[in-house]
DNA sequence: ATGAAATTTTGCAGATCACGCAAGTTTTAC
DNA sequence: GTAAAACTTGCGTGATCTGCAAAATTTCAT
């Protein structure tokens, strides 16, 4: 549906790509999203100023756009999963079926975290966008658990798997270890099944004994 | 301590309080904080434009001073806790702790969580702000569950505290029923402890109902 | 009380941001 | 091939936020 869109879409879609790249790499050469400024963005991507303004509102959001794509992917999963299976695993799986750790560079997904959390900026706009999927997915929650979207309980597990997935990717981008990302989630995941003053069975460091799933 | 320490503290104390509420005052007014002028709160507050940012930031902040003040005493009764009382429980009183209810205007937190519900900018700013408070915390979680701050265990348990805090704070403020705020937030962290695939087992509204999940 | 020291307030200038508008350019579709 | 639709660009504007230095205010020692 998206690929016979003719020239128009694609090069809009390479422009905002371009964008995007070229905001990355210019934060990690500056050491900091704060000391680059828009106009050397469009520069570095070959467009006007004004054309930088009109795909991202922000550098900011130019710098997290490929978290926007992931976040709606994401959701597309959970819609999927969750008609067919309880939601707290329909969240788990589908952020499985992610595959970060195949799709993207790891040494790349450090240093975003690392400008990212260098940046109160970037927090900023990261934590929006979760809020953003947070009210996105409510919906979904309340209907998979017969509540209303206004009830506490579908609230909390919806921020629950939200904490989950961004901590468990996070902790796992720091120090994978001898474990693959998709173990890490499914641990982490266990975690709030399991009761959450029950602490993991299991120190972080023991290399074997992990039946996966 | 704080006290005697001259008219100095107490005029900057009072500056910084009357720009707050000046900030808040306007936002309602102008129905957003987005229709509101850094020279306008500055001029509704007494001071000049340049004053008002050697105060704040930004009328985001400006706005959420309260939240900033407030997340500084509950960290404080949190260290407190945490030295007699698991680190779980511990959240959970030191949020008791605070008396929301008894200290603001049912009312007015709910303007308050309507300006920000309807701001992105006021979303991102308070976002950022729980970012911080998990940034002082968790070395706390970390201390009081014999963990490391880097592994995942304290990370989820903050994290679920957090989100327990304010979504059942939010909850209650949109609708008390006849709930009081500490029992609203009782019911919240216990749902974790449970364990989060474990529905709530009074259903909110209807009281038969076996919850399919 | 008084004058010097420390601190706060203020205006000004400057860099950036983010957006509306209208003219110019490219792509699409007939 | 040409007209319509969509995109790019430059310009102008209003707002944010910070540094700097002068003026005003508070503090403190005497």
């Amino acid at each position: 549906m998206a690929e016979s869109t003719g020239l128009r879409e694609r090069k809009k879609a390479a422009t905002k790509a371009a964008l995007s790249e070229a905001t990355f790499r210019l934060a990690i050469a500056k050491q900091g999203v704060e000391n680059v400024t828009a106009e050397e963005i469009a520069a570095e991507a070959g467009v006007s100023t004004r054309t930088f303004h009109n795909y991202f509102p922000s550098k900011e959001a130019a710098l997290l756009y490929d978290f926007e794509q992931t976040t709606g992917q994401l959701l597309a999963h959970l819609r999927e999963r969750s008609r067919k299976q309880p939601i707290w695993h329909a969240f788990r799986d589908a952020m499985i079926d992610m595959r970060f750790d195949e799709k993207f560079d790891i040494d790349a997904m450090r240093c975003r975290e690392q400008l990212i959390h260098a940046s109160p900026s970037l927090i900023k706009e990261q934590s929006g966008q979760f809020m953003a999927l947070f009210t996105e997915a409510i919906d979904i929650v309340a209907a998979s658990t017969g509540t209303s979207k206004d009830d506490l309980y579908p609230r909390l597990l919806l921020g629950a798997a939200l904490v989950t997935m961004k901590s468990s990717t996070e902790h796992w981008i720091a120090d994978p270890g001898d474990r693959t990302l998709a173990q890490t989630i499914t641990e982490a995941f266990a975690v709030f099944e399991r009761g959450i003053t029950q602490p993991p069975p299991a120190p972080e460091t023991s290399p074997d004994a992990r039946p996966h799933n």
